[in-house]
DNA sequence: GTCTATATAGTGATAGAC
DNA sequence: GTCTATCACTATATAGAC
């Protein structure tokens, strides 16, 4: 249930990225959405065009948020391993894994191009950043200079998604921590 | 479609898994099953009570074909990297994803503990067994003493399920791949 | 074991009144 | 802009005949 402050089509787009976290696009319904949103439904259909329409707004919202909460954690000065650390070691609410990273599970979301795009914007623009940092790391003599940047970048974006799916299926939060934890040991400098 | 050499409920079953891997459990419907199985309606509510009770005897196969692919790779002689770049670098259907670790995205999936439990115990029992090869590794010198054996292979399971995050967010298996290469890297015994 | 009939609720909209 | 009505279809079964 949203503010009233909030306008209509604002309450439909918080609700729909929070329905399309929780249930992925298949599971989330425009019943749902005007429930949770307390919109009713002629006006849904009066500011969006449909399900669809409504749920790439709402997940573009929800990459564009994503890629400033990382940038955030990269874009500081210092040593390219605690940059990476941090970005590892953020916050996350763990158990509700990613809320772009679980639509790529989502047999909709990858029959639709148009839903496909910004899921996979996000993702690859944080394998990029990712491996600029990298590859300043290898730059600075901090990494051995045998490692490629990109496959860095792509095993630590993995670590994290993928640490979403083991804290989910155990339960626990500690699943997660545990492969990061391995991640970082694996990265550190040797002294 | 499959054989009518098989039974109704092997139809039922095999039709099941194809469907959870495809679209999850929230995607997947009584009557698309029956379709895919050619069962009729009254048929498949004889043999199994709903669709829960069908996709846990699915889900419950599945988990364990995955486990004996993943002894085969990890159960022979040699080496402990050796054994984690077979399990690592086995053939995959990288597209599709796993049939079981997608299934941590499903929330009726993980709202359901009965559901949930062949998918936590499958993962749980490869990271433990990652665990004892990574040990082996440190045992042997392979790796560094100062690596954890849990941490590593949490690490190792969640960049393999990660991998298939990246790879269907681009629709190639390319990401898969460079994670797998990126962590095979790191986990290189320097010489 | 398999089939058809029936049932309640939900899905994803469209139409038109207010 | 919002509301109610309506719609064809699907979801998830249950009941009982064959």
């Amino acid at each position: 249930m949203y503010s009233e402050s909030m306008s209509t089509p604002e309450r439909l787009i918080e609700a729909t990225r929070e329905l399309l976290w929780e249930r992925g696009y298949v599971g989330t319904s425009p019943k749902a959405i005007q429930q949770l949103a307390s919109v009713g439904q002629g006006s849904m259909y009066h500011h969006f065009a449909n399900k669809q329409d409504l749920a790439l707004t709402a997940i573009r919202r929800t990459a564009e948020e994503l890629r400033a909460t990382a940038e955030a954690t990269l874009g500081v000065e210092g040593a390219a391993y605690a940059k990476i650390a941090s970005y590892l070691l953020r916050e996350r609410d763990v158990l509700r894994g990613c809320p772009v990273g679980r639509l790529t599970m989502d047999p909709d979301v990858i029959a639709d191009d148009e839903l496909r795009a910004p899921v996979d914007e996000m993702i690859a623009w944080l394998r990029g950043r990712l491996a600029e940092v990298v590859r300043q790391g290898v730059r600075d003599g901090e990494f051995p200079a045998s490692l490629v940047p990109e496959e860095i970048a792509s095993t630590i974006v993995a670590t994290v998604q993928g640490g979403y799916v083991l804290a989910r299926a155990s339960g626990s939060p500690a699943a997660f921590d545990a492969g990061v934890r391995g991640l970082l040991a694996l990265l550190a400098p040797r002294t």
